[in-house]
DNA sequence: AAAAATATGTCAATAATACTGACGTATTTT
DNA sequence: AAAATACGTCAGTATTATTGACATATTTTT
């Protein structure tokens, strides 16, 4: 019983007189259709550099978000790290014991607070980061060629501005 | 045999002298983490929005890219929409089904060859693309708030320069 | 007309990332 | 001593994605 039972053959209009749009979604003018699009594409193929260099290490996108901000801010916490990406500690704690287990990051328990897990990146834990971080840096690099100071004063306020508001 | 056995309380510094980065990453100014960082916390705090209103439909965010493109380009076939989306076949099935089954898009066999599966929204389809792109696009305006044309426009050049080219 | 290519669907198995909820342990604060 | 905190872990589940193989309808090529 396998097989293209292919609905769309039978019936193009299956509940009848039922109302398709076939022009295209404009919002009216009130949906910023060219950012909603261009941050989507432009995210896709920006995580895709990375992922490329990670695929061969067996590591994931979430491998690299917490390696990054390990290497960007040493002796961070659990809990900090847990607030910056915004997940769950369950799903933190397979990442981090596998970056551990494998040498690019190492814990030294808090010298103030000694239930703390203070991170730190190994030498090698720095040069994965920094591997990650070139080939995008270089589309970004690339992104902004021709474009002047202000531009990029520009683009730093969108991002910041997309941000929610920081809640320390 | 539960329970903690917090090996940064035994072994601060397990394999004796390993060299640990206490020092932040800084690539020596050849790494743009500014817009790197920037690009995470932007694109994160973007899709929350719908994410919030999809939660309550049952949908995901592959639900939300597969009506969003259906709506912006009405007609699109099943290959456009791999192609768009950047997925495989097997990924985009049961999510497209889904929003079939759901009465979002319908499937209408193509004019010249019927063998394409030409997408369409439903009014409901419609509506839905709408009621997630509003959140995003309301985060976009209030983050160009105060910016003008020419800050607009460089961001739009940015997102677009963030691309890889396109194929076809 | 037969063969090949194309567009799509489907089955099976698997992986990565994430979630909720509950509970255990070490440590610090009250 | 009790409560709160920081962290770890177990069990179960969901979503999104993957690869590989194969089936069907249709169109194009030979």
């Amino acid at each position: 019983m396998k097989g293209n039972d292919n609905v769309a053959r039978q019936m193009p209009d299956k509940h009848g007189a039922e109302e398709l749009h076939h022009d295209v979604m404009t919002g009216d003018g009130r949906i910023d259709f060219e950012i909603i699009e261009g941050l989507f594409f432009a995210y896709r193929d920006f995580i895709s550099d990375p992922d490329a260099i990670l695929a061969t290490s067996g590591f994931g996108r979430a491998h690299h978000r917490v390696v990054h901000f390990v290497n960007r801010e040493p002796g961070m916490t659990v809990a900090d790290l847990l607030d910056t990406l915004k997940i769950t500690k369950q799903s933190l704690a397979r990442v981090l014991k596998e970056l551990i287990d494998s040498g690019y990051i190492q814990q030294v328990a808090g010298p103030e607070d000694r239930r703390q897990r203070k991170l730190y990146p190994t030498r090698t834990g720095r040069e994965l980061a920094l591997a990650l971080a070139e080939p995008q840096s270089r589309r970004i690099a690339r992104a902004f060629e021709d474009m002047n100071a202000g531009d990029r004063r520009a683009v730093v306020k969108f991002l910041a501005g997309m941000q929610n508001a920081k809640s320390d």
